[in-house]
DNA sequence: GAGTGGTCTAGACCACCCT
DNA sequence: GGGTGGTCTAGACCACTCA
C-alpha cells in the first residue's frame, strides 16, 4: 500500500499572522518558521507545490511565489523534477571571497586554531552577540596561514549553548572553513554578515606572529555573522599587518 | 485630445532572441535594452504594464514577472499607484553610507574642489576607466570637510567627451554630492560600484591637510563607479589618515 | 475617479528527473 | 509513466497615488 501523506490543514499556522500583510508573504513566513524549527533537512524534499497549497489552503500559485520568495532569499533550493530541499550553505560566496593579501591569490588560506575556552562576553563581545555581559561564550583564536606562514589573528566568539558541540569537539577535526560547521554540527546556517574595518598598531604579542614590528598599522576587521533571522551567532575579529593588506568590497 | 501612445508593436525584439530561453526573460532582456539605450528616464514613469504586455504581446503575468526581475535586478522601481520608473542613483544606499571617520556621524561630508584639469591617462587610470593610455580624461581634487576642517583628500578621473560639460561648469556650481550631477548635467546614472581598500603613508603634500604627520598610515580607497551597463565612467581615490577610520560593509 | 501596480486564483501545458 | 517544478495565460479584485 503506497504511502499517503496525511492532507494536514495548516490554515492555523498562516492565520496566526497579521491578516494586512499579503497571503503569500504569510505563507512564506509560516514555513519560514517550520525550517527555522529543523523540520526539513536538505536530504529529502520538501512537500510538493501542490500539496503544500493544499494544506495552507492556498492556489497553486500563491505557494509558488512564496516558495520562489524563500528560495530566492537562500532557505530553500528548487530543482525542477525533483522537489524542493532545505538549502545547504553555499561555500562560494562573497562572505569568503574578498580577503586578498599580498599575493594575488584568491585561495582560502589555511588555519590553526591555537586556543580555545569558555569565557565570560565582555562588554563589546556582549553587545555584538546580543546576550548578557558575563554570559558564557565560546571563544577561539586562529591563525589564518599562507603556506606554513601566519599572517592573520583571528578571535572568534561564538554563544553558548548553541555551541556548546564545538566546545568539545577535538580541535584537529575543525575545519578550514567554520560555516559549513556551524551549519553541520549546530544547525546554525549564516545567512548575511557585517564588516567594520579599522586601523591600528600592533601589540608587542602579535607582532611577531603578524611578521611585522610592535606598533606598526595592521587592519582590523570585525564581522557579525547572522542567521536568516538576523540573530548574531559569531562575532570575530581579524587582524592582520597593514601591509600588503587588500580588500574588496562589491557594491549594488 | 488626450495624447495616446501608439500601440507598438514589439514582438520582433521579444523574437529576435533565442526561443529555447523562457518568454519572461526574453521580454526582461529587450526591456533592458532599451534602457540601456537610455530610452527611458528616471522622471517619467515607463508605459503601464498592460499596454507593455500588449506591445510585446505577451500576458499581464509574463510582463509583470519581467518587470519584477528588473527591478529586483535594481534597473527599474516600481510604485503602487504610480507608475514604474528608471532607477536612480540611491543617495542614502550603500554607496554613500559607510565612510565613518571619527565622530559618530553618518553625515555626509562638505566639499570643496580644489583642482580641476583636463590630463592624459596614466596607466592606472586608463586601465579604470577602459580607455587608452594618453587619453584625455577630466581630473577632480577635492577635499572632504567635516566642519570647515578637511580630513580627506580625494583625486576623481572622468572620461571625457561624456564629463565634457563638467570641464566647462563653474566651480561654485558644483554640488555636494556628485552622482546625481553626473546623471542631471551628463546623462549618467551610477549603478553600482567596486571599492578596494589598502594602507598607506601619508606624504609630505597631503599630511599636513590630512591632519597627520608624513610617514603617518593613510587609508586609501579606489572606486570604480559602473552603469547599469558595467561600463566604469568614474575612478576615485581617496585618502583619510588611517586614525579614526572606520569602513562598514553590509554582506548579503 | 481614473489609472497604476499588487494580490490572488484557476488551470493548461511543458521540461525534467526518477525508476 | 508518474510526479516534480517551470512557464504562461486570463481575469477578478484590491490598494495606492495623483489630479
Amino acid at each position: 500500500m503506497p504511502r499517503r501523506t496525511a492532507a494536514v490543514d495548516r490554515r492555523a499556522e498562516r492565520d496566526a499572522l497579521d491578516p494586512r500583510i499579503p497571503l503569500h508573504e504569510r505563507v512564506q513566513e509560516a514555513l519560514r518558521r517550520r525550517v527555522e524549527e529543523g523540520e526539513f533537512s536538505p536530504s529529502s524534499p520538501l512537500p510538493a507545490e501542490g500539496e503544500l497549497a493544499g494544506a495552507y489552503d492556498v492556489s497553486l500559485g500563491t505557494m509558488r511565489r512564496a516558495l520562489a520568495g524563500l528560495a530566492s532569499a537562500g532557505l530553500l533550493e528548487r530543482r525542477q523534477g525533483d522537489g524542493t530541499y532545505l538549502r545547504r550553505a553555499r561555500m562560494d560566496g562573497s562572505l569568503f571571497r574578498f580577503f586578498r593579501h599580498g599575493a594575488d591569490t584568491d585561495a582560502v588560506p589555511g588555519s590553526r586554531i591555537v586556543d580555545r575556552s569558555v569565557t565570560r562576553a565582555d562588554e563589546q563581545v556582549a553587545d555584538a552577540l546580543g546576550c548578557a555581559v558575563g554570559a558564557e561564550v565560546l571563544h577561539l583564536r586562529r591563525h589564518r596561514l599562507r603556506g606554513d606562514v601566519a599572517f592573520l589573528v583571528e578571535d572568534i566568539w561564538l554563544p553558548l549553548p548553541r555551541f556548546a558541540t564545538l566546545a568539545e569537539r577535538p580541535l584537529q577535526e575543525f575545519a578550514n572553513l567554520l560555516y559549513p560547521m556551524y551549519e553541520s554540527e549546530c544547525g546554525s546556517v549564516v545567512a548575511s554578515a557585517s564588516e567594520e574595518l579599522t586601523v591600528g598598531a600592533a601589540d608587542a604579542a602579535e607582532a611577531p606572529v603578524l611578521g611585522c614590528a610592535e606598533g606598526e598599522p595592521v587592519v582590523v576587521v570585525e564581522r557579525r555573522a547572522r542567521l536568516h533571522t538576523g540573530e548574531v551567532i559569531e562575532f570575530r575579529r581579524t587582524r592582520g599587518a597593514a601591509a600588503g593588506f587588500r580588500y574588496r568590497v562589491e557594491i549594488r
